[in-house]
DNA sequence: TTATACAAGATTGTCGACAATCCTAATAAT
DNA sequence: ATTATTAGGATTGTCGACAATCTTGTATAA
């Protein structure tokens, strides 16, 4: 259960005042222990963190390129609120990038890499079938997997899009609108489809069925949200 | 030929200085007016644009996370270097993007954008006929294109991911490694064809065009690249 | 009662100075 | 001659204070 260790790859001790703090400030707009839509005061955070304003507005300039907060120049910074086009519109980004880093894995992920992730989902399988898949296999296994392929793809440009850029927003949406897959052994065989077509270096299949599955999550929200928001109009009407 | 407006859509007058130097000094890296490679010395910086070096360092937070410089905590930031491998990177990236922006402009674009996208290329094919092909189609005229399919996605996180956040770069190497079509009237053509297929409502005809147009681009510029490492092989064999 | 204007308070943006770290070059030792 | 060391200078990181802007609440006028 190893945990997936995402860039800053910088030894801890070289790190800066506001670097630290921007990784807290991340884990706890993730986790929503700063809600969404909240106003971040600048005086307060920097007491809470125990350092100075300057630090900090570098750490909120990151934020915002990470899309965690949105600044208004005079008038502050606030969670970003999530929401439900914003969550379909990633999914669709997701489709693209990791049918297209997949393809490039099953091209030029090595064969130990390719081992290791059968060994990964042969895990996953037994925390599935052992009744545990609400835990880790839910939370960060999937995100595991897909982590890996990318890696796979050796394409650099793409680790950094989908492992640092979007990374975080894909975490926050988990948690707070837990959007992990409701269907475990589903999801399961279609990471097994894919190994295999990495494994058999289909680039064409193994893009394909990326595409599939990630489109098949994305439906399966859509769908939830549909009936939630049926729900709700027929309450109102 | 009007130019293309690339987000910052905030009132010029209640930017910060943060901001407007941003935007200075993104383009002078962007033409090469700050040469890659160099060290950023900030003292010196924030001298030029005639600021302290508390807003020059935010902006460089933002630099950063364009990828347009590399800092390393206690050592000083950088200009990136542009290189081959990265440049091929962008395509693939590109790729997948705009091939999914296409799919979906294929189904969520209005009939005036569609229109007016017409328009755009009559103006480019006037433009290229006449011999003005080295002007304005071959600089800007390519991204407008592309970044109207974009627009008309209706995916804003696409259009940030590929507007804001790979824009700059994707400019930088246009400019600095002068990796604009050398093959015009054929992209045109290309560019109607796409039209055509988002004309048409056809989706999957949509991105799988976007998707050659893009790739053909890079597998052009590998080849380029591979004459000119096999001839450097000569000279020194 | 409602709307406008103004003033006080709070918040953000900017600056200059100090502390911590790194780079360099001169010196010393083998 | 080469390598290790150390002191000096320069650069980056951090801080507290001041200036500019926004927000809010009160008072005044219609």
């Amino acid at each position: 259960m190893a945990d997936i260790k995402i860039m800053n790859d910088a030894p801890v001790e070289s790190r800066t005042l506001a670097d630290k703090v921007c990784d807290q400030i991340i884990n706890a707009i993730v986790v929503g222990e700063i809600p969404p839509g909240q106003k971040i005061s600048e005086p307060e955070l920097a007491r809470i963190y125990g350092i100075s304003r300057g630090p900090l507005r570098e750490a909120m300039r990151r934020l915002e390129a990470l899309r965690l907060i949105e600044r208004k120049p005079h008038i502050g910074a606030r969670v970003v609120k999530l929401n439900e086009k914003e969550l379909i519109e990633i999914y669709r980004v997701r489709e693209a990038l990791e049918g297209m880093a997949c393809r490039m894995a099953a091209e030029f992920m090595t064969d130990e890499e390719i081992a290791s992730l059968r060994i990964l989902l042969d895990e996953h399988d037994r925390s599935i079938t052992r009744q545990e898949g609400q835990s880790y296999f839910q939370k960060e296994g999937d995100l595991d997997f897909h982590y890996r392929i990318v890696q796979g793809s050796k394409n650099d440009t793409l680790l950094e899009l989908l492992g640092c850029d979007l990374y975080h927003l894909v975490r926050m949406y988990r948690y707070q609108f837990s959007v992990s897959s409701s269907r475990p052994m589903r999801a399961l065989k279609e990471h097994q489809q894919i190994v295999d077509a990495i494994e058999a270096r289909d680039p064409e299949l193994a893009e394909i069925l990326m595409r599939r599955h990630v489109s098949a999550a994305r439906k399966n929200i859509e769908e939830k949200l549909n009936i939630a928001t049926d729900l709700k109009g027929e309450k109102h009407g």
